[in-house]
DNA sequence: TAGATTGTTAATCGATTAACAATC
DNA sequence: TAGATTGTTAATCGATTAACAATC
């Protein structure tokens, strides 16, 4: 196990993307034949990347494939499935149960990827006790409470910026292991922490560039 | 022009993301004093990069720095700005009005950007007609007159995955430029069309990835 | 067998970092 | 002037691609 570890561990973060889309793609496409191959240039093509680099990939998770006829679906999405940890899981919270917040919370793709959200947190006097999807939204003041009883290890922040830090710094006090946020602003963390940082205008960046030319 | 259009074009991913972060900071400590100066190294540590990669960063977009003051903040960010195309105004339309589309609809931090949202949409009778933030829900009849009337250059699709490939190309048939889309599917679009595809799911594989050995 | 496909080593490419002269 | 900081060339690093023998 630590030896396997170790080996996973070295993933980078192109190999970390590249990795999900293979998993989307066998996901859509597999049609319950658990023996039905694909070839790494056949999935390089549709995912857009040089076969060579996917059957690198798949070498970096373990995956063995076999002359002739490719790689395995059902072992590509399982093997996948327990490398980025999604067999497992394991208890989130959301803090702001703005739009944004309540789009996460009811977000139905989360549980095919271990994340199951156990709370909905506001400051907002309005909304406390109000329900959103199936969560009722409860105030600031359970929130360390909740993190310590359900062992929640992730905590997503659609607060407004402002709020992030101490909210982030409150979550982290309690027990959290990893903070996803959405407000726009720069996190600081203990080095101990996985911060995943969303940043709307970075796609607005993106965008702006390839588009401004055709701007009049 | 057109040799400062070459230039900029070779802008590539992380150089675009970088400049959004120096941006970003710029913007929130400049405090109206238009001759402050900050050093690369100064900036570099902020954004945790290395300070050459600052100064290349910056060279690559036309900045000039002084010896011994460094880099005047209001250079920085204006320059930015023009390079990234936030100067320039420009009309998108949103496709879907559940939470997350609301959530978009209603972001404030857009116009920073130049992009106004002039339109929301949605399939469901029961959504259209009523109001979200300043919106009033519109049908999808009138979704191409709409981006032909007002000139509208993107297309923001917070729609189910399997809707976003007809609407994707209804937009692009109407005239839109570019494609930004938070549906978790593979759109397909023609090559003169930019898509900037938002995955949620990315965000969860890296986390997964970091906290799947702390799960117990 | 012949041929398609894997697995892996070597070559390439592009981005980051180091070094350091130029400059204010 | 002395010293901090820029600007730029060269070195390094890491990821991608090419080449090709091994294998079914």
């Amino acid at each position: 196990m630590e030896a396997f570890n170790n080996n996973i561990e070295k993933l980078n973060r192109p190999t970390l993307e590249r990795l999900l889309l293979y998993y989307h793609y066998i996901n859509e496409h597999m049609n319950g034949e658990d023996t039905a191959c694909i070839s790494s240039s056949e999935l390089a093509q549709i995912i857009g990347v040089d076969d060579t680099l996917v059957r690198k990939d798949f070498a970096s998770i373990g995956l063995k494939g076999r002359p002739r006829s490719g790689f395995v679906m059902a072992d590509i999405k399982s093997q996948i499935r327990v490398i980025l940890g999604f067999d497992k899981s394991y208890h989130a919270i959301i803090v702001g149960a703005g739009r944004l917040g309540g789009a996460i919370a009811c977000y139905d793709e989360f549980k095919d990827y271990g994340l199951k959200i156990v709370g909905l947190f506001d400051n907002d006097i309005q909304k406390i006790g109000s329900q959103i999807g199936e969560f009722t939204i409860q105030p600031l003041v359970e929130l360390s409470p909740i993190i310590q009883q359900l062992q929640v290890i992730l905590g997503i922040l659609t607060v407004p910026a402002e709020a992030a830090q101490p909210l982030a710094d409150q979550m982290i006090e309690a027990g959290v292991k990893g903070i996803w946020c959405f407000s726009p602003t720069h996190l600081v963390v203990p080095s101990h922490i996985t911060l995943r940082q969303e940043h709307l205008s970075v796609g607005i960046a993106g965008l702006s560039y390839h588009l401004r030319n055709l701007i009049s």
